[in-house]
DNA sequence: GATGAATGAGATTTCATTCAT
DNA sequence: AATGAATGAAATCTCATTCAT
């Protein structure tokens, strides 16, 4: 266990430059030289523990996975006593600071969710799918991928039944339509640098609207 | 003129070819050969019309620009006996249509903003940098990239004119909103490929949702 | 003959075009485009007239033999009023006049020797070999190569018969020892750009220098 | 220390094997391949140790300098206890000889003189620049190149002071001059090979002549 | 005669991955 | 475990030359 506790150790670190690096620079830009200096090492040990490049990446898409969960609980948590709908409201916050904050996990989260498409489809071209297949991470997230809509969807059933939230829609699409819309402010947003504003549009008051209108849709009954 | 037509014709021979393989594989998996054996003629040639792979990719992006500003007007033009409401929710319609159909598109337009974003913060390296200066197709593109907001605003304006749209809000946010809203849709759809379906929801229920509270959006004083 | 004469009139100005460009940029780096475009035809056209890059370089090789021959000449003419010793000096001079006033045709000579010393060695690749035996003008420049030589000899002869050249080594001997001296001031020049001094020497001092030495050496029993 | 000598060790080899075949083929004939299975390894290792064609150049012009300082350190050794006039002497038969032997030597210290001052006028084109500057030789070889030419002018002090040099010119002009004679002496012969001759005359009759023209001149009060 | 689009071999360079130590 | 030298396939791009019109 000692020994496996150390291996940890060491992944985790190497996880920790990837992510600073393929934050900093994307994922395609990075060498694994990079990765490596960044933290001091050999590019010939990052192998040791990570099989390729892809399958890093897909260490790092673990995580994402792992920490939106971990934020979704905990914002469950903050909100169990209150309404399904604030519950909800709340999850929608924390899912925005968290792809704001992790613009990385969010891009590594949408291209697995892109990946097991297409996979599943037979499209994608076989040397990536090999790459992929041998992750000993692709398992792990195909495991917990699922979580979070399901967090998310057992709120919407909370403030249904405490009469919170009025929405008849099916759940699934309460989801996606929030979502999408993260994601959309996400991905405009990540284009604007360190600027507070876009099209003339502070930041905090287009984040401000979407959490209002995710509010209105949800308690309007014929929404 | 016959020479210049031609020069044309091939060139955007040219670019649907890249379209083409470039939707198929994608920008960074795909090479000129790739390209150029689609079309059937030599590397060279491409670098005949098309000072770098950037370049051409570029020509795609003002394809797209240019697309989307037709596809607007195009709905504006068949909304405009209309209410402005109607107009913009037609615009709305028009645009995820649109992206939906081309994701390629809306791929390079998103990168546009990202790359005058961060070039204009000097955070692009320079390589990349010098290959889209020289780039005769990226002074188009500056040229005619806010069209298809300024429409969009118009569109806004004139509900708000004939008291068809009540919302209060900024132009500019409505815009984001739509934007970001089309974007996360589109972007989650990417990969569907022929399905129908995602997380049990019809596309086509989703895609409708959108539009129907776009609408509820826009007629709300208090949205 | 009318048609030959336009068409030597079209190759002469693509001669002068090539030397332009080439005196520029160096042959190397420099494209038929450059040599078309400067004329204002088309690089089809180029090789409607010559063969090759190479051949073309050759025909330039052939106007920097044919110049240096009428200097020489004309130097003699000058000259030939005045003692073998003047004669010489005023080749002198001329050599270095003319060497300072085309660096090209400088260059182009000695790549010329050089081929013509390294083929008969069979050292050099086939390629070029190949593409420098078809030059029309290769037999031209063999044909001519060696009379500015025999001019200078003829010069020699003439000083030591009026008593003017005390000099007594062999007269290819004198004529090596100049030629590499206006060889090496040409070359270091060169370098200078448009300055007009290297290493804190005035070059018009240097030049002097070398013209006060080659008559100091011809006029002395014992060099 | 162990592995800085074998990295070492590597690069000396890679320069050695680029020495024979720019040698051999020249410069821009030469391929990083053909280098590359000279030495019998890939490619990618020459770029692992040399980060251009053009640095791997500049690492051979580096060598040229410090091996023409070492050449003109040993001959100021051996001809310390004689006049500056034998010193001087010496330098130049050294420098006759370090040419003929390093044809390849002697083009890079001439190509890197020419390259310092077209940047320093900015006529060069940037590409070369850029590659140049990142050289790591680059510095070194700037810091070192004018080692020779202050060597040469030490030695014409010394003949000043001992009485053996009499020539009054201004030390650079001498140097040049001797320059250029050796420049040109070896540039015609450059492509000689095994040849013995040039237009009937013995090469070592020239080369004697050189000399023994260098010592009438430095001894000529007038001259 | 002239054009310039088209070719395609080949050049430099990059970098994920391997492997001897 | 760790290293980092070595690999080599592949990518972008260049340009002398050809050839249909």
């Amino acid at each position: 266990m000692a020994t496996s506790t150390k291996r940890n150790l060491k992944e985790n670190a190497i996880i920790d430059a990837a992510e600073k690096v393929f934050s900093e620079q994307g994922f395609a830009n990075t060498k694994m030289e990079d990765v490596a200096s960044e933290i001091g090492i050999s590019k010939g040990t990052i192998y040791f523990y990570f099989s390729s490049k892809e399958n890093l990446y897909m260490a790092i898409t673990y995580r994402a996975f792992q920490a939106l969960i971990d934020t979704f609980y905990e914002s469950v948590e903050a909100t169990k006593d209150q309404s399904g709908l604030e519950g909800l409201v709340g999850l929608m916050k924390s899912f925005i600071a968290f792809s704001e904050k992790n613009f990385l996990y969010s891009e590594a989260m949408l291209d697995f969710i892109s990946f097991v498409r297409s996979t599943s489809n037979g499209v994608l071209d076989e040397k990536i799918t090999d790459a992929m297949k041998v992750s000993s991470y692709y398992e792990r997230v195909r495991d917990i991928q699922n979580i979070p809509i399901s967090i998310f969807l057992k709120e919407i059933e909370r403030g249904r039944k405490d009469g919170s939230i009025l929405n008849k829609q099916k759940p699934e699409l309460i989801y996606l339509y929030a979502w999408a819309n993260v994601l959309g402010f996400v991905k405009l947003n990540a284009t604007s640098g360190k600027k507070t504003s876009i099209l003339k549009v502070e930041i905090t008051d287009w984040r401000n609207y979407i959490i209002r209108h995710t509010r209105k849709m949800l308690t309007d009954p014929d929404a």
